[in-house]
RNA sequence: UCCUGCGUAGCUCAAUCGGCAGAGCAACCGGCUGUUAACCGGUUGGUUCCUAGUUCGAGUCUAGGCGCAGGAGCCA
């Protein structure tokens, strides 16, 4: 007879638990945690949308159903049928009477993760070599889905504004940039490397589409080992012709406010479970404060930092000596040359400084955005790639591009992590990857 | 790569001056029909990171190594 009842009952998600109160219901998932009160078993289920109190009296299944029940090991895949109905006790505000219990896969014992307890937390390293268990952890998925959601606004907002995704390799013959350690790899008998950014390949397809991005991982192979690097991480690469420096930064902070506020916006609940305090993210709304390099260095020297040297790049205390000073995320502008990538266009009035744009975020998170016109004249180019002895040969298509409809053209990359630690209030990177490459650690 | 700190039960941590290896949580067994980090009683659980040394005696002291964390540099 319960099985007959078992059969006709529905299967559904816990997030549409509303639509079904005072029906008959079968929800499949896993034994987050239970409660044994002896003859009742508060059985707390998780299915991926959400959480659900299954409440098992032994007097409302067959004995055999009810001890596996009382014995279900943490983790553990079990499908629960019974009524559905408003329990204001409950966590979500909905419980499940169960009249049916059925192991789908008992998980074994004891469950390497401990529920949280004020006896004590795990540390870094046992979790991160547990990741593909610690992903389950309810903190973990909040970030996670905010992931999903911030990758989302930002695909959303550039299809809208007429950016065009072409995507550019990860295989890639040669040192983009020179500077930074790469990857290597093998390609048949050559080498290769994995790719650190795929801007050079977006000044290429910009001359077919005008507007481009580009978005996917990308891979740096240096010994960074802080909370804010991964060796593996995404980046987001718009790239516009006819840009100049001051509309590049119009659309990043266009762009950067969108992300921020639909981020606010839908994934609501998971800040809260965060305990995120959103007060300053609202905030961020065009337009976004610009300083000169120049100027920076003067606030330096006011705040904290008297012998800054003009012509240096900063550090992470010196973005947060900076961003402290303002309540939104802050422009840094025209940087001296020396510190920046090859390719950028120098200021025609201050050759010693180029039209480049970093965006620092606030709170201590630092530079999320990183952008500037780029040379479009050949023998600016050549001469630059001359300056910094790199391989002229490598660089033949990407010179190529200066003789056929050259025009002043910008773009930016925006590193996803960083900014979903600033959106979540992270700590450290290790949280917004689910599987992240850190030094010295990849595995699982 | 540099600086600082830390490696003890599955996890988080104690262990006085160098003198018997401990607790909480987890797990397991039992009790309880309203728990939310349940509660109560009981049980199990150790290569004290590795190697060498000092000592009657080392978790504790010394040297080297390995691992991890935080910070810096580099960067997004």
């Amino acid at each position: 007879m319960r099985k007959e009842k078992s059969v006709l009952s529905i299967n559904i998600k816990i997030n549409n638990a509303d639509a079904y109160v005072g029906q008959d219901v079968t929800l499949t998932g896993w034994v987050q945690k239970r409660i044994d009160k002896g003859r009742l078993q508060f059985v707390h289920l998780r299915d991926g949308t959400g959480v659900m109190q299954c409440v098992v009296f032994k007097k409302n299944l067959p004995e055999d159903q009810f001890d596996a029940a009382r014995h279900i090991t943490l983790e553990s895949a079990v499908s629960i049928s019974g009524a559905l109905r408003a329990e204001e006790r409950a966590p979500g505000g909905f419980e499940l009477d169960a009249n049916a219990f059925a192991v789908i896969s008992r998980a074994e014992d004891p469950y390497p993760l401990a529920p949280k307890r004020d006896g004590g937390e795990h540390g870094s390293d046992f979790l991160l070599n547990n990741r593909h268990l610690w992903l389950r952890d309810p903190r973990q998925t909040a970030i996670l889905r905010t992931r999903a959601t911030l990758v989302g606004a930002i695909r959303n907002w550039l299809d809208d504004q007429g950016f065009v995704l072409v995507d550019t390799p990860i295989i890639t013959p040669a040192a983009a940039e020179g500077t930074t350690n790469l990857f290597a790899t093998e390609y048949f008998e050559e080498p290769a490397y994995l790719a650190q950014t795929g801007q050079l390949y977006s000044e290429a397809t910009i001359g077919a589409f005008g507007r481009v991005y580009c978005f996917g991982p990308t891979f740096r192979a240096e010994k960074s080992d802080t909370r804010r690097h991964a060796m593996e991480f995404w980046m987001v690469e718009p790239e516009m012709a006819f840009t100049e420096l001051d509309e590049n930064m119009e659309v990043i902070e266009q762009f950067v406010s969108h992300c921020v506020q639909t981020v606010l916006r839908e994934r609501a609940a998971d800040l809260a479970a965060l305990e995120r305090d959103t007060t300053r993210l609202q905030n961020v709304l065009p337009p976004f404060p610009r300083i000169h390099y120049d100027d920076a260095v003067k606030l330096l020297h006011a705040n904290g930092y008297p012998d800054f040297p003009w012509g240096e790049d900063f550090g992470a205390p010196h973005e947060d000596a900076i961003s402290a000073q303002f309540d939104k995320p802050v422009f840094v502008h025209h940087y001296p040359r020396g510190v920046k990538a090859f390719y950028m266009q120098p200021d025609p009035e201050r050759p010693d400084t180029v039209l480049a744009c970093d965006l620092i975020a606030p709170e201590g998170y630092g530079e999320i955005v990183g952008g500037s016109q780029r040379m479009h004249d050949y023998q600016t180019l050549l001469d630059a790639i001359d300056a910094h002895k790199l391989p002229q040969e490598a660089y033949e298509w990407y010179l190529d591009l200066r003789k056929y409809g050259a025009q002043p053209h910008s773009g930016f990359g925006m590193g996803l992590e960083r900014v979903l630690m600033w959106l979540c209030g992270l700590p450290h990177i290790r949280e917004a990857l689910p599987f992240p490459r850190l030094y010295r650690r990849f595995y699982p």
